[in-house]
DNA sequence: CAATATGCCGTGTGCGCACACGGAAAAATT
DNA sequence: AATTTTTCCGTGTGCGCACACGGCATATTG
């Protein structure tokens, strides 16, 4: 690999003219006359410039670029904790940018708190929109104001179909219920019952929750060696234990043989706690994301597997795209699906680490 | 967040010096009195000073940072592939940095071919060296010259004891071992019969291997439900197809209910061709990497779990690493180890494509 | 034809840092 | 006391790029 490194002024001696004249021709700023510009383009591809981005950043950070990020409060959901953590330790990475990032949180059960958010974010004046768009119906205004305001935006978690966003970051729903499908299947016998559990309000956009459940069906309709009974189940009133140990306490004097649960969201420990200690350790449980609480029913045993949702990438990939793009001019895929990682007790620990240590380093 | 981005000259503008004094106690280069030294370091703790990398990368970027990898030849197993395909990417992510890479490869199954890539790429005078220390004895060497010449040295793969390197950059053999216990006895029943299987040459750096058998047979000690005997086989010709069928006939003779088997390294395929059609179907098998054979016996369900040793990653992590300690004075920890990803088919395809479109940015 | 407008291009400055150079003051030597 | 050495510190330049500014042509207008 020899010391290339084209420069602007390489190209510029070459063609004959200043850098200046390069440099319109590089950010197509116009005042250049169309010949001079064919050889200039020319000779950029031939000797294969490519523009030295610590430069560039270099001369252009006296102007901060500010991206607002509209997320859930965490404090509601110890879920949400995670993508912001990673957008904080994102926009740590990229200080020297001159990035800087504002939050605006909203309840997650209110629409019209979301709207608010949106409204806030939206006069801060922005660079870009970094936003978890949970109502469908609301989300739009975000949609419209970024449209108008030619803001760039970005989606973690949920997606919008057909949405004219720079892109979407999260999981493929669908095949992260199958893989839940297969993971549950591992601890079922031929004639186990196995219950799909949806623990949300139905404010939520559902959109998540059908993928889910359509690849967990399709897992279980794909095999032919045994035969699983799904059923499903959609609690709203989650926070309360004694209705939750109610209803589990019916579950399982209706169905025998209820051996299996996939919990369609991080709070897989709410059901557990649910649940007697002896079926506790009797049933297999299928839940996602490491919160504290699932990490210590894991650790048990009491929750088998858990599907890594990777909430905190979501929001480090999240301020990373944007910088890439506005500040690196790189070009950006519309959907970045991001690993369903497995978890269980033996290799979770280097799940955990792995935050803290990322790597880094630019473009 | 506010715009803070102190720089050298607010800290000099704060103590009353010039910045080149400044950036004499930043670098200890000395020359600064004992008073005033003080008064800076003091100074940066509490306007919370760092350093502009851009800034610092332009700066310095007349000089080269050469690095040598020091590889087994990719064309003799495709494993080292993909820690090569995770330098390239790295070098690219920093080209602008003035970041080198030159490759010297080496026969893996030649300890003299070692020694002879670790001279050569001595010989170059770079300014750091990665290497995967296969031969115990012959990284002794490498170590040396390392520490000589006050080279940085990073180890991929294979870690050894105690050895004064910058980092190691792999994963916990042991815990590996242990997730593959974990893995394959989901597979099997109580009376059934597992086998861990080693393909490779004596030479090679036998630790791994005892590391991964110890917490493979550590999980089955572990577990009171089941009652799963453990076999060890270790074949050096594994490349000779008409042996291992004979090897594998064999073992089904002596062992009926041999129903699970652990391969240690990348060569799962190897015991599948192995096998005839209906074997392939029945037993599990458990092995490591997302190399091309096996991802083809993955889709089929031949093999049942591969656990991906992130070779990728290890090539990748281990410039940043170089990096981000010499170009921008990371502290770096000693043993840094990748996720064990565990891979079934529904989320292969994630792992596969993350390596394509990484993130990037610096620190 | 003079005056003004417009298109096209070069020049200069600064972003934050690394480092070579040189100068002033203090210390050591003759 | 005059020199030499040593210690300590400030100054200046350049890394590659972005962009404001101004200058020189040519085109347009009254």
């Amino acid at each position: 690999m020899p010391d290339q490194r084209i420069t602007l002024k390489d190209i510029a001696q070459r063609v004959g003219v200043s850098t200046g004249t390069v440099d319109r021709v590089v950010h197509k700023r116009g005042h250049v006359s169309a010949e001079i510009r064919d050889r200039i383009e020319h000779a950029m591809k031939e000797m294969g410039y490519a523009p030295n981005l610590a430069a560039r950043s270099l001369a252009n950070n006296n102007k901060p670029f500010r991206i607002a990020v509209v997320l859930p409060d965490y404090r509601q959901d110890p879920y949400w904790a995670q993508p912001k953590e990673g957008v904080e330790r994102a926009a740590e990475s990229v200080r020297h940018y001159n990035v800087q990032t504002e939050f605006f949180s909203f309840s997650m059960f209110q629409p019209r708190d979301f709207l608010e958010s949106v409204d806030k974010a939206l006069e801060s004046g922005p660079g870009a929109i970094l936003a978890a768009p949970l109502f469908l119906e609301e989300a739009k205004m975000l949609l419209n104001g970024c449209q108008q305001q030619n803001i760039p935006l970005v989606f973690i978690n949920t997606d919008i179909d057909g949405a004219d966003i720079l892109s979407y970051i999260g999981q493929d729903s669908y095949q992260s219920g199958v893989l839940a499908g297969r993971l549950l299947n591992f601890g079922l016998s031929d004639g186990d019952h196995a219950m799909l559990v949806n623990l949300d309000k139905e404010v939520s956009n559902a959109r998540h929750l059908q993928d889910k459940e359509r690849g967990f069906k399709d897992y279980f309709n794909g095999i032919d060696k045994k035969s699983i009974q799904i059923h499903t189940a959609v609690l709203e009133n989650f926070d309360q234990p004694a209705f939750m140990r109610e209803w589990a306490k019916k579950q399982f004097e209706q169905i025998p043989r209820l051996n299996g649960f996939f919990v369609t969201n991080s709070r897989a420990y709410k059901l557990v706690e649910a649940l007697d200690t002896a079926v506790q350790d009797r049933v297999k449980i299928v839940g996602f994301d490491l919160i504290e609480p699932n990490l210590k029913l894991l650790a048990q045993g009491k929750i088998r597997f858990l599907i890594n949702q990777n909430a905190w990438h979501q929001g480090y990939l999240g301020i990373l795209t944007l910088v890439n793009k506005m500040l690196m001019s790189k070009e950006i895929p519309r959907t970045q699906y991001l690993p369903l990682d497995i978890i269980v007790k033996e290799n979770v620990e280097y799940y955990l680490k792995r935050t803290l240590e990322l790597p880094m380093v630019i473009v």
